[in-house]
DNA sequence: CTGAAAGCGCTAACAA
DNA sequence: TTGTTAGCGCTTTCAG
């Protein structure tokens, strides 16, 4: 491997007028710079990055870490922090937590080791020792993404998840559904947290009662929900709406009801969050809250940056930031009002 | 940011020692060795990885590149690949080169200069002069995946794509179809370039004759496949049958069938290639030739470990190496037999 | 403008 | 078993 040495050599210069040239850091004349860039060329010079790092005490990568990410939601996510940061000099790397707190601890390590300049991060963890885990590696910026740890204080860069399953919930209600379901994720997530709550609010603004076993618990993944809905869908006096709080779990449910021969929207109307790639050749076209995927992630590096950028000079001075986004409704095929049954005509709470 | 130096200190022992028993290099008293994790966990110790990487002459991550990671099948391809990588004590770092041969050469170089251990590669470019500027990084292992140079002698993992597109074309020719489509990708990537050879070849089996305009070419996205299907449908004497050569296009063919008024299958058979999570609550359920996606992943991390480790040892000495693996077609709903006109009798329904 | 030299944090060879 | 030290490739004073 050639080094910087070789190269002033072949140019028969000096190493730092090379350091120089290619750090811009001095101006060096026209007929070395030649010289230098025909030997770079000629050798295949290519700058020592570990070396560069060890001497200027930091790195060009920023780091992911993400539940999941072949969940589409977390792929945007990748796709638009990868175009920024590399756009601002930074290669990304990308890591799995599999939503399991330990094996993220274990790669945050890693990645601390590797003395990552940043580190977005959606978090899976939550209970005490976890938050103090996490605190061990504060030295590096982080800035969570998606989710926030309310009982600590990162910056983050969330959307208003609980507004997410509000407007949904709302919704439903007004076209006239009563019974709605809920298909959740574990709860433990801030995310999930959110949309159990903001489903629960939107209810009971509605005046209707909660009522627990249309409060299905999968876990995020398509065939948990595909299972729980169907299992409610056999039960009698079936709800006449879904809302399921994630997209994969939203996929889950629209198979079900398929496939339990129950028809979307007339039979069942569903809801959920967020699209995806391909969304768009399911039909019914569906009905979902969605979050501003692309202002999420760039808000995220543009902050992260920002902290990378601020750190050395003024130590955490600045206050724990938490920016919050809005979704957005987008009403589509997978809804229609209920028709109430015949006799009553009327639609007050039951 | 604490030092191995000032761990020893705090441990009262020698900087070697703390080496020694992070790198299990030697044995350590187990009296010193409590000493020191404590010291490790009370100065908040992490080993500076890019001083060690300096000081070993290598890395513990690779790189994979690839042309769209918002495309399903990158994305499968790269959580196999994260997760094989971490298993083996490497981080991944993920780029987009947005299917641009001048910004993978650009990333290929920032990989470079960070001195990866390794580069997983889905190759965008194809013409001489980006040959030779990939022939300029081959310092560093590299395999590629997905596609292969043909012109080049890199190692490559790739699917059978030839094969995928004759047995997509092969199937829909025994139900009866004549009159073929194929929505295809710029033909500069080898998996387009086989696919449509592989298609041609189907027909030329079966003695059907080519028809160029039933050859469309999109660039790989749902958007412009929709356009280009939808086109096609308007025109006097549609196809009976469209193969996408994609998974994107395919989603963008089955929308622009659906919105054209046509039902698929029985007016229009759709054949595509490979699933992502979410196709299961598409109707009809698509039937498409699927590779083995992490199959083809485990096996481009395997050789590529492989490379890394005997890279030092000798040099070059083993040829190019190409693993090829077989596609499997999945028959499911939206392919369905051609009935022949009137008068003939008609064939067999299934 | 250019050259010599220190030192970033670490590992490993060698000495004790 | 433990301690001392050279040097990985680079940037950056500091002198010429």
């Amino acid at each position: 491997m050639t080094t910087i040495k070789d190269v002033a050599r072949v140019a028969d210069v000096s190493i730092s007028t090379v350091s120089a040239l290619l750090n811009g850091t001095a101006r060096v004349s026209d007929k070395l710079a030649q010289r230098i860039w025909a030997a770079i060329e000629s050798t295949g010079y290519s700058p020592h990055g570990p070396a560069r790092s060890l001497r200027l005490g930091r790195t060009r990568s920023i780091a992911l870490v993400v539940g999941d990410i072949s969940n589409p939601f977390f792929t945007s996510l990748a796709k638009t922090v990868e175009a920024r940061a590399v756009e601002a000099g930074y290669m990304v790397i990308v890591a799995n937590s599999d939503e399991e707190p330990e094996k993220e601890l274990k790669l945050l390590e890693m990645l601390r080791e590797q003395r990552v300049a940043g580190i977005l991060l959606t978090p899976s963890g939550h209970d005490p020792s976890y938050l103090q885990a996490l605190a061990r590696i504060t030295d590096i910026p982080l800035v969570l993404l998606d989710r926030m740890l309310p009982q600590s204080a990162f910056d983050s860069v969330v959307v208003d998840n609980l507004a997410m399953a509000r407007m949904a919930t709302d919704y439903l209600v007004r076209l006239n559904h009563r019974r709605i379901a809920l298909v959740i994720g574990k709860q433990h997530i801030w995310t999930m947290e959110q949309r159990l709550h903001g489903y629960r609010e939107g209810l009971r603004l509605a005046g209707i009662a909660a009522d627990p076993t249309l409060e299905l618990v999968a876990d995020t993944r398509i065939e948990t929900a595909y299972e729980v809905v169907q299992r409610l869908l056999t039960q009698p006096n079936p709800p006449t709406a879904i809302f399921a709080a994630n997209i994969l779990m939203m996929l889950g449910a629209i198979e079900a009801v398929m496939d339990m021969g129950f028809r979307c929207p007339e039979q069942v109307s569903l809801a959920g969050i967020d699209d995806f790639p391909g969304s768009s050749a399911i039909r019914p076209l569906l009905t979902t809250v969605t979050q501003p995927i692309e202002e999420l992630a760039e808000r995220a590096v543009r902050r992260l940056l920002e902290k990378i950028d601020e750190d050395p000079a003024s130590p955490r001075k600045t206050n724990p930031q938490t920016i919050t986004l809005m979704p957005r409704l987008l009403i589509r095929d997978s809804c229609s009002r209920r028709i109430v049954p015949p006799q009553s005509g009327g639609s007050i709470s039951r």
